[in-house]
RNA sequence: GCCCAGUUGGCGCAGUGGUAGCGCGUUCCCUUGACAUGGGAAAGGUCAUAGGUUCAAAUCCUAUACUGGGCACCA
């Protein structure tokens, strides 16, 4: 027997038991097929998943399980990146409570723990995945740095070498102090913050008065190596070739000219500084300046700083400041806003810095990126993200490939005196020394989909699963990796690595800030999947998973989820109450009813059903699971169940045997396809349900994905049908308001009597509907008066008297029909501006026309009506005769 | 500075030319054999502003304002 309320933990566990006991997402390659795929976006084995990730993997989930359903082979890879940076972060924290450093613990035995530490985080999240019901093939679970891709990432990084698209130099990199390392391009944000703009006075060499140069950045000033001035400025026209002395280190340096300067900007002097700033490195390249570094790779100043040597960046600039303005060379102190660069990884300030770093070519790996966009072989969806994508390729700079940390694929070059470097995995010999540097991280992700196939070995997997579908993923990681991942891909395998990726957006707090540790507002999604269950979590954020948007996630939202899962469960509950138990051989077959034989509410629900199947599955191939979610649920709770199990509750009471053959097989049908097609949204309570009602459909899949969406039968469109059904649904609301305001509870039945031009018809074919939805003990014709002490409501085409003797105010029953009469009026006028526009009538569709003439008749029928009764309310009681 | 998106009832969001919808919340009524994790009824929006196109605009166009994001930055 089925408990009153879902309770989703033992179904859930023993769901996930039964999946995982026919290994239903294990998928092997086979011949001629062409298997739907998805690479999972590794999570990085830094901890738990959050809740993001919740969402990013219901959305994977569903696509899989939605082409399962349409009966494609279905393949969805899992694994995890190892996350270079952030990974080691978290471990150099853990060591830091233990009071160890990493250095202290030595290369070998840091790496040692970060593999345990790995082993441990992967179980967790792979088990977290599987509590969300993600159908993955768990036997082929890849990790960034294991064997195979170790394999795969040597291999690119070879064919890049052969191709002369990695080369090794000193540039200017972004360099990130706390963590001790250099840093892509796009690891870096920028963030304003509030400093000071300091105007420094710098004397003339050969004595004399100099100039002043503007700067926020005091502290790199035993770096500069120039100062420069545009050549347009004549302020400081007779400057130019004369030399400066920088202070506290006496150090004479050229006054040259740049165009790179405004002279608006400051004093129109910019103090040159290579070795620390992007812009002075190109302009000491025009000019062959030197670069010094003031700044070391620790973020403490050189010898270069003289006295201030080991001090600081933070430090250096507080006493820097200090001694100038003590020694009255600080002219000026503003404020002033500036774009500072941060680390993606632990948000301390980037400091630009000169060093010898790996680098990979890129523009010659964008071009086949470009076409690949261009042409349709790849798409974003939603497609507005195309243009970023595009304008990101169009102006790329190289990427710096090595990173000064310990966690991650070693740079497979190695040196020995007097020799050329040697790329190789393993040592060339006695006397080579390796690399000390290690990949970004995301190069080893950059091959994800290629790697997990077992390229660059061409297996039977690659030749079978690559390339794939759908990448599911954020848009914070557009450039970082989906757009890298289509540059390798196509440069390794000549085909781009997913035809489509769909971009959701992020899952924010409740007032819609980014969720964070330090502000408390991250939502733990296990959390929430006890509390609430799997299915609600999943349908929650899908709910609410509108391509590209961010979600402002409410917990809210997972109760309201909750109730559906809940509503799905008793709609289930009732329909098998009502079921034999036993069921039929062969199960209760659309294709057995008898299309004539059908009364209203079955045409209507069918064909809607039939609609709403076709939407939910469109909304899943136009990757809107949202859509999806909402269009079930309209149908599942508004239609089928408020409208017809309510009817259906007479019919099954009845004694007509066929009837109630015919709505147990429309029921059972009906409420077998929805969960269907809710199955790829919420697998579990769906599941179960499947189990429970298969054999009554005559089915016996296993499970619900293995048997298939379910065909709606026959062809049941039906807009006629739906057009009566709603005509019903109005005149049922139009009574039940009128109860409602009379406060005449629905437990009290009534008798109600009919006029109007459409009353034969009514009392015909709605009367059993009206009586059991309104709740009418009787339902008649009015025979040609208004019965005594009744209410009135008027509904298309028809009007209902309820005699409602001791109940009934005159006066505020006639108000309250004065009310709607006014209301009904502006109606009409609204309508019959239209229709009186000879605009309208000369320029607009036929169609249109029709429909507003049509809507202009029933609005006016509705006044007539509605003045009648007014008219004899006014005239005491049922002394004059309507028409009927 | 350039580009993109958003601006719809108290809150969160749908809605790509034909008289504005959903969820949550609010008010009133109802513990009637699927479900109070429920049912019924109701209140609440001149769809950011100003123009324009059109017979007709939340929807298309143009400007403006605000919000968010991407990119590039003047030290």
């Amino acid at each position: 027997m089925m408990e009153k309320n879902y309770d989703p933990k033992p179904v859930e566990s023993a769901r996930l038991a039964s999946w995982e006991a026919a290994a239903l997402g294990r998928c092997q390659a086979r011949e001629g097929r062409k298997p739907y795929v998805i690479v999972i976006p590794p999570p990085n084995v830094t901890g738990a998943l959050h809740i993001g990730h919740a969402l990013n993997n219901s959305m994977q989930d569903v696509f899989i399980r939605h082409h399962r359903m349409k009966g494609s082979d279905v393949c969805w890879v899992p694994g995890c990146d190892h996350g270079g940076i952030a990974t080691q972060n978290v471990m150099e924290k853990q060591l830091k409570t233990e009071k160890v450093d990493r250095h202290v613990l030595g290369r070998e035995a840091f790496l040692a723990r970060m593999q345990t530490w790995t082993r441990e985080c992967k179980t967790t999240i792979l088990g977290q995945l599987r509590r969300l019901g993600c159908m993955l093939d768990w036997e082929r679970e890849a990790f960034t740095m294991d064997e195979e891709r170790g394999h795969a990432v040597f291999f690119a990084f070879k064919t890049l070498w052969e191709r002369g698209l990695i080369y090794r130099g000193e540039r200017l990199v972004n360099w990130c102090v706390r963590c001790g390392t250099a840093l892509s391009d796009i690891e870096v944000e920028r963030e304003e913050r509030k400093g000071n703009l300091y105007h420094i006075h710098y004397r003339l060499e050969s004595g004399g008065e100099g100039l002043v140069v503007a700067t926020t950045r005091p502290e790199t000033m035993f770096g500069d190596t120039a100062v420069a001035v545009n050549p347009k400025d004549e302020r400081w026209r007779h400057m130019v070739g004369k030399k400066v002395v920088i202070p506290f280190i006496g150090r004479a340096v050229a006054v040259i000219e740049d165009g790179y300067v405004e002279f608006e900007f400051g004093t129109g002097a910019l103090k040159v500084t290579p070795a620390h700033d992007q812009n002075d490195w190109e302009i000491g390249q025009r000019h062959g300046l030197a670069a010094i570094k003031a700044i070391g790779p620790d973020g403490k100043l050189t010898e270069a700083a003289g006295p201030y040597r080991g001090l600081s960046r933070e430090k250096a600039r507080e006493q820097i400041v200090a001694d100038l303005e003590a020694s009255s060379l600080l002219r000026k102190k503003e404020d002033h806003k500036s774009a500072v660069q941060t680390c993606y990884r632990c948000g301390s300030v980037i400091e630009p810095l000169l060093s010898l770093q790996w680098f990979v070519k890129q523009s010659d790996l964008a071009k086949p990126a470009l076409r690949a966009l261009d042409d349709g072989r790849f798409k974003i969806y939603p497609d507005n993200w195309e243009k970023p994508y595009r304008d990101w390729l169009l102006s790329i700079k190289d990427w710096c490939v090595s990173r000064q940390i310990w966690w991650g694929h070693r740079i497979p070059v190695w040196y020995k005196d007097g020799e050329q470097p040697v790329v190789s995995q393993e040592s060339p010999g006695s006397g080579w020394r390796q690399d000390a540097d290690v990949l970004d991280t995301w190069f080893s992700s950059a091959l994800w989909p290629l790697a997990v196939f077992g390229w660059p070995e061409k297996t039977k997997d690659f030749a079978c699963f690559y390339p794939t579908a759908t990448l599911v993923t954020g848009y914070e990681i557009l450039y970082l990796w989906v757009a890298r991942m289509q540059m390798m891909g196509l440069a390794f395998d000549g085909r781009a690595p997913f035809s489509s990726a769909v971009i959701h957006g992020t899952v924010r707090d409740k007032s819609g800030k980014k969720m964070s540790k330090s502000l408390g507002n991250v939502i733990d999604p296990l959390l929430m999947m006890e509390k609430y269950g799997t299915d609600a979590l999943r349908f929650s954020l899908l709910t609410q998973a509108h391509p590209g948007k961010d979600i402002a996630f409410d917990e809210q939202s997972v109760v309201g989820a909750r109730n559906f899962v809940n509503k799905l469960w008793n709609s289930t509950r009732f329909v098998l109450m009502n079921l034999p138990s036993e069921p039929p051989t062969g199960g209760y077959r659309l294709e057995a009813l008898s299309h004539s034989r059908l009364e209203l509410s079955d045409r209507w629900i069918l064909s809607r059903y039939q609609a709403v199947l076709a939407g939910a599955a469109g909304s899943l191939d136009a990757h809107d699971p949202a859509a999806a979610a909402e269009i079930l649920y309209g149908f599942l709770w508004d239609e089928f169940c408020d409208w017809y199990i309510e009817l259906a509750k007479t019919r099954l009471l009845g004694s007509e045997a066929q009837g109630k053959e015919e709505t147990r097989t429309i029921l059972v049908q009906i409420l077998v396809g929805t969960l269907k097609a809710l199955h790829p949204l919420m697998p579990f309570i769906t599941e179960e349900i499947y189990g429970a009602l298969k054999a009554y459909v005559g089915e016996s899949a296993p499970f619900v994905l293995t048997g298939g969406y379910h065909p709606p039968g026959r062809e049941w469109f039906n807009p006629e049908a739906e057009a009566e059904m709603a005509r019903v649904m109005s005149a049922v609301t139009a009574i039940r308001s009128l109860r409602s305001q009379l406060n005449v509870p629905l437990g009290l039945k009534v008798s109600a009597f009919v006029a109007g031009p459409d009353s034969r018809m009514i009392i015909e074919k709605h009367g059993a509907y009206l009586a059991a939805l309104a709740k009418l003990a009787e339902l008649k014709a009015s025979l040609g008066a208004r019965p005594p002490h009744s209410a009135t409501a008027v509904s298309e085409g028809v009007t209902f008297f309820i005699p409602l003797e001791g109940v009934i105010d005159f006066d505020k029953e006639r108000q309250r029909l004065v009310k709607d009469l006014s209301k009904a009026e502006s109606d009409v006028a609204k309508i019959e501006m239209k229709v009186k526009n000879a605009d309208f009538i000369a320029k607009a569709p036929q169609t249109q026309i029709d429909e507003a003439h049509a809507q202009h008749a029933v609005a006016r029928e509705r006044v007539a009506r509605l003045k009648e009764t007014v008219a004899l309310l006014s005239g005491g009681e049922g002394s004059i005769r309507p028409r009927v």
